[in-house]
Parts: structure tokens; C-alpha cells; sequence
DNA sequence: GTACTTATAGTATTTTTTACTTTAAGTATT
DNA sequence: AATACTTAAAGTAAAAAATACTATAAGTAC
């Protein structure tokens, strides 16, 4: 038991240990993209509840853990994958959310390239692979609802911060570059146009080699410049598209 | 007890029950705004621990109760304010937080205007009053990191949403509303030019009334258009300043 | 009526966005 | 080696938006 009941003097309900009852878990959206189609990673269930479905990669917290090393480690332990940044995006706190006992689950996001991450299913997830967004199974508990409310936060997140590149390979074209945008936004830029403004942005840094085996003129590469955009941010700078 | 150690199959550290162990709490930053100055509401703590500090509007949340639900009641049992529109922002999880126990909180904010709500503080709060968001007292717990997060918070908010109005009251002039912009983002306008820009925007209704007692021409009011808002929201219209 | 203060309208210039055109540079085909 | 084809890359003109500034109107205070 962890307080007398006379620590807190206040007007509870319950006696105060009845409140640390309470199960918490970390559920990682982790986006993905390739061939021009936004990829979800997720796991399927390996025991009950919900034994066979898919879901997001999640476990419970240990009780001395720190939640982002939660995410963190849930999702090595589940697929192999590590050293993802992951971002908190909210917390999903309905009563009956989980069939069986109430758990809070926070949700974290990422986005990688998912050719670079091949997951491997461990623990008690069976199998672990990248769905197409719009072509989902079925997801256990409320996850299709922390999908959106991820898709949604993803949304802002890649509009606003120049996220998206992390979604390429380390070196890209111009083109790649606004094929991704319009996969991640939902419409269409012009060519022309995309280039001159990211171009302006000063954020990419201009490689001497080109794309190889094309049937075409190939076209320069790029890399971001992640030290020169720590640096335009702190000057004030936005990324916006 | 909950489950029997059976239940979950896989590969957990302690017996399955020791994971429902977590206390779950809620905290409310409470934006307000008088006199050109962010205010923020605290109570002060009239139990331990933290005794005597001021404090953030939060309480634990009961085992049976949504977490949005926790949110506007704890705000209504400390000061009496309710009908506010409270938005989840984060989740602190850290391991050290709470000097007692492991408690996750999740952080809620607001913005109202300061003039239409006297609170009043009971229950476990002596008493509860604004502050202005650069003159703060020492806060109980990890609150002042929650309350930094819920400016951030804040500021993102207001430069891309209509959230702003809610400061003012129901009418208003637009020179009033420049001045609230101006507190909240940090920078001043030109008055033409916002003039220009708000009123374009088609989400603000003329009235036909003008300011009164004041020592000079006083300028037209206007009430803010949800319903036009909503609607042109809807078109994919989205307000930025 | 005069001085003063703020509201409100207007305008001219610059900057940015948008839509479109042209030219260049490569591959593939005959 | 000439031609067709594809995409890269640069340029340009028109439209729209942002910015800086000016002028006038409408009230109060004395």
C-alpha cells in the first residue's frame, strides 16, 4: 500500500489507494513510405485479447518507466526497430477503451523510411509488416481511432516542420522529394514552383552526383541540411509548404 | 485483483497485476487576459504534498471516470468555472515526477476571458486567483515544465486557429483585438493592414453598435462568426495571422 | 470653435504565388 | 548519327498578397 489514508485530507471518494489502480500503455504510429504510398507498421497479436488481430505497436508501462522510454523500448521489443524518434501525440483516456481493465494508452508517432526498416516480429507480436494506409485490417481495441487521430497529427506535423524527409533516402531528387509531399498532403504541386520555393527555403544542400539508372535525363540529388535548418529556425524561420 | 497471471502469456517482468498500479492525474492551464497581460490560474495547495504552493488546477483521476470528463470536473470543484472548452496537450510521464508515487499527468488548456470568471476556490484549494504569466510564483510539483509546454502550446494554437476570440468579450473592437494578438504572439501589427486582413476573412460580424465611454471617437464593435467560421472551415478555409 | 485622439478608408510599392513556356540533357530507337 | 521521347531545370509574365504609408472622418475635451 503506498499512503496511509489520512495523507490526503481532502474530500475523495475512494481511499486514496483505490486511485493507484490504473494500467498505462504506449501505442507507436510509426509511418513509412515507398512507391509513393504512406505505409502504417503493425503488429499482429500474438495472445489475448484480441489474439490474431493487428495492432499498433503497444505494451504496458513497467511501473518504474519513464513513458518515452516506454515507446521507445516496446517498439524494439516488438519489431526490431530502434534509435526512431518518436513524438508524443495525445492520450487516449476513455473508460471502456480497453475491454478489460482501464489502461491509458499515450500515443507516439514517427515517420522513417521504410525501405531502411525491416521489422522483425519478436516477443509476443506474430508477424510485423507495413500496411498500406488505405487498405487497413481490422485493429484491435480503439486503434483505428489512434491511427487518425496520428494521420491527423502527421498531417500538421509534415506541413509545418520539414519532417517529411526523413521519409527519403538520405540522398534525393527534387522530384522524389515533391512525389512525397503529395502523397503526404493530398494534392498536387507544380513542378516548377516546388522547386524554386524549397530551393529558396536553403535547407537542402545541392549534391555534385545525379541519379543513376534511369531511362532519362537523370536528375541532381540533394540532402538536407539539418544543421543549417537548426540554424534558419533559430533565426525565426518556418518551414511551411 | 484483475486478471489471473495466466491471462497475458508473454514475456512481462512482474505478475500481470503489478502493472495496474498507476495513478492517473489531470492538470488545467487556464489561459486568461486583461489589461494587455496573459494571465494563467492557479489555486494554492491546501494539503500535502506541496502544502501552501500554488499550483496548477489538477487533481487525481477517478477509476471510473474519462479522462476528458476528470479535466472539467476537477475545474469546476476547485474555482466553480465550468463550460470551458478544455484541449488535451500532453502527457508527462516521468518516473520522479510526483514525490510520492508514480503519477502520469495529462495536461489540459484554455483560454477565457479573465473578466467573465471570478473563480472561487473549494474543496482542497485555499485559494485560487490569476497571475500574470511573467510575475509566477514558485509552482508545486513539475507544473512550471507544464505550464512552459502550455504556452508553446498556446502560441502554436492561436497563430492557426480562431482560438483568440475567446479572450474577449463576446464584442469587441478591432483594435482590441489587435492588442490581444499583439500580447499573445509577442509582436505588434500595423492597424491597417490587420484591419484588412481580419475583416477579409469574413469570420467577424459588424455590429451596429460602437464602443462607449470613451474619451475619443470610439470604433465600431464586432462579434466573432462561429457559424461562418465553422462553414468556411469546412471549405478548407484556414485562418492564419 | 480648436486641439486632440482614435477610427477608418485608401493607395502605391514591393514581395510572393501561380500558371505557364522554353530550353537543356539525358536515354532509347531506327 | 539522326530522331523521338522523357524528364530536368531555368525563365517569365500575370495575379494576388503583404507591407508601408497617407489622408480623412468622427468622435471627445476644453
Amino acid at each position: 500500500m503506498k499512503f496511509p489514508n489520512s495523507y490526503y485530507i481532502s474530500d475523495y471518494k475512494l481511499p486514496i489507494n483505490d486511485y493507484f489502480v490504473f494500467g498505462l500503455s504506449v501505442d507507436c504510429v510509426i509511418f513509412g513510405y515507398q512507391e509513393g504510398e504512406i505505409k502504417v507498421l503493425l503488429v499482429q497479436r500474438g495472445l489475448e485479447p484480441f489474439k490474431g488481430n493487428w495492432a499498433l505497436i503497444g505494451d504496458l508501462v513497467e511501473p518504474k518507466q519513464n513513458l518515452c522510454d516506454a515507446a521507445n523500448n516496446v517498439l524494439e521489443k516488438l519489431t526490431g526497430l530502434k534509435n526512431i524518434y518518436l513524438k508524443q501525440f495525445f492520450a487516449f483516456g476513455s473508460v471502456d477503451r480497453h475491454p478489460l481493465d482501464r489502461v491509458v494508452t499515450v500515443g507516439y508517432f514517427s515517420l522513417v523510411n521504410s525501405m531502411d526498416y525491416k521489422p522483425i516480429a519478436s516477443s509476443w507480436a506474430k508477424s510485423a509488416r507495413w500496411f498500406n494506409i488505405n487498405d487497413l485490417p481490422e485493429l484491435a481495441f480503439d486503434h483505428h481511432t489512434i491511427l487518425l487521430k496520428g494521420i491527423e497529427t502527421l498531417k500538421d506535423e509534415v506541413r509545418h516542420k520539414p519532417t517529411g524527409f526523413e521519409l527519403l533516402p538520405p540522398k534525393f531528387t527534387l522530384l522524389e522529394l515533391q512525389l512525397l509531399y503529395e502523397a503526404l498532403l493530398g494534392y498536387k504541386f507544380d513542378k516548377s514552383n516546388f522547386r524554386k520555393k524549397i530551393i529558396e527555403m536553403n535547407i537542402l544542400k545541392p549534391l555534385k552526383e545525379a541519379k543513376e539508372n534511369v531511362s532519362h535525363r537523370p536528375a541532381q540529388l540533394f540532402e538536407f541540411d539539418e544543421k543549417r535548418y537548426r540554424a534558419l529556425e533559430k533565426e525565426g524561420f518556418s518551414f511551411e509548404l
